[in-house]
DNA sequence: GTCTATAATATGATAGAC
DNA sequence: GTCTATCATATTATAGAC
């Protein structure tokens, strides 16, 4: 069939349309999944939100472990792609700076930024197993960008284990926050500094 | 009317009997909640765990969340109690001494002994309001344990945000643990003085 | 005290009209 | 692309027999 002027326009239409309306999903099912958790959220309630009705999200989704995979996704995606561009843009600072840089966009990406960051760190784990699976390698890989800061800061006497436990302590302290900042109360620039001076034996004085 | 031996009896028997079912229902109910989550875990799953059936748990608890509410309350009292007796074991101690003890016995008891303590953490974000209303006041007696031990260590200088975010990033730390640590891969000990370390400015050696 | 049976409702998902 | 209607199933909770 050839194809004229008005047909390929209403295909691109469409596949805009397409495209919106999926994105608009998306990003009503991260500020969901955020607030309420994975279980919590009904796609009868996820598609109110996008004024739809449930059975229209599945022209845009198989399942809705495929959609909070994909909202997921993103959200790692997304926090590894600023952290990684804060600490390029900063290649020749000392690792305790580097490492200062990343908890602070870390910080900023979850609590002020991004729903999909903060939808990830709160609901992945009570996710389906099969949905976890889908994440390991996009989660391993930002992972990966903490262990090196982390051995960078640590250098080279650190062992494997003080890495990891280190980690897991920044980690921690960093994702816990999802659960009481308070924007009208709280300021993501203190809370980074407060971890700053624990990493850089400045949180006493006298010592 | 008159109570003979053998009625005597067998009220105090059937008392017994409900106070058992009682008990083995929190303690499958905790270890499910640790393991599935709150939302996660159906009343039919949770009494094939104990050999009853759904309607049965009605007799021992009003509702899902009465049941709930109660394995968590559980929890946090446990915790608490055994860190204030284990500091007041250490009352002459000095403050980072004392802190890092409630450090190690708050890691122990979430993570090798109570399952009411680590599904308390790990629910109470996602469980209904009505439930975290419920927790409010234990939870708040357990929070100031903290912020004690963290003035002290800080000293009389620390302001009242340092105190609270230097709180958070210890809670993180800790609580983040649930996540992560795996029993035989993982050391309570060896994680335990990691924070040690970085609390008493033994992270980095040459700084 | 625990059972069976069931009410009342909510869920994820699919089929077919438009 | 979105709707309506519905399937199949799961959920919390209750009533009444035993």
């Amino acid at each position: 069939m050839n194809m004229n002027e008005e047909t390929a326009t209403r295909g691109v239409r469409q596949r805009v349309k397409a495209e919106t309306a999926r994105a608009e999903i998306l990003t009503a099912a991260a500020r969901m999944m955020r607030r309420v958790g994975y279980s919590e959220m009904s796609l009868r309630d996820l598609a109110a939100e996008v004024n739809m009705k449930a059975g229209s999200l599945y022209y845009h989704f198989a399942s809705k472990d495929e959609l909070a995979t994909e909202v997921m996704r993103i959200g790692v995606e997304a926090i590894e792609a600023v952290v990684r561009r804060g600490l390029d843009d900063a290649a020749d600072r000392s690792p305790a700076e580097r490492l200062s840089i990343a908890v602070r966009i870390h910080l900023e990406t979850l609590l002020e930024k991004s729903d999909f960051v903060s939808s990830h760190i709160r609901c992945y784990p009570f996710v389906p197993e099969a949905v976890r699976e889908q994440l390991r390698d996009v989660r391993r890989s930002y992972d990966q960008v903490w262990v090196q800061l982390i051995r960078d800061f640590l250098g080279p006497g650190a062992t494997n284990e003080t890495v990891r436990y280190l980690r897991f302590v920044l980690i921690g302290a960093l994702n816990g926050s999802v659960e009481w900042f308070n924007p009208n109360r709280d300021s993501v620039s203190d809370y980074a500094r407060t971890i700053e001076k624990l990493l850089t034996s400045q949180m006493i004085a006298s010592r």
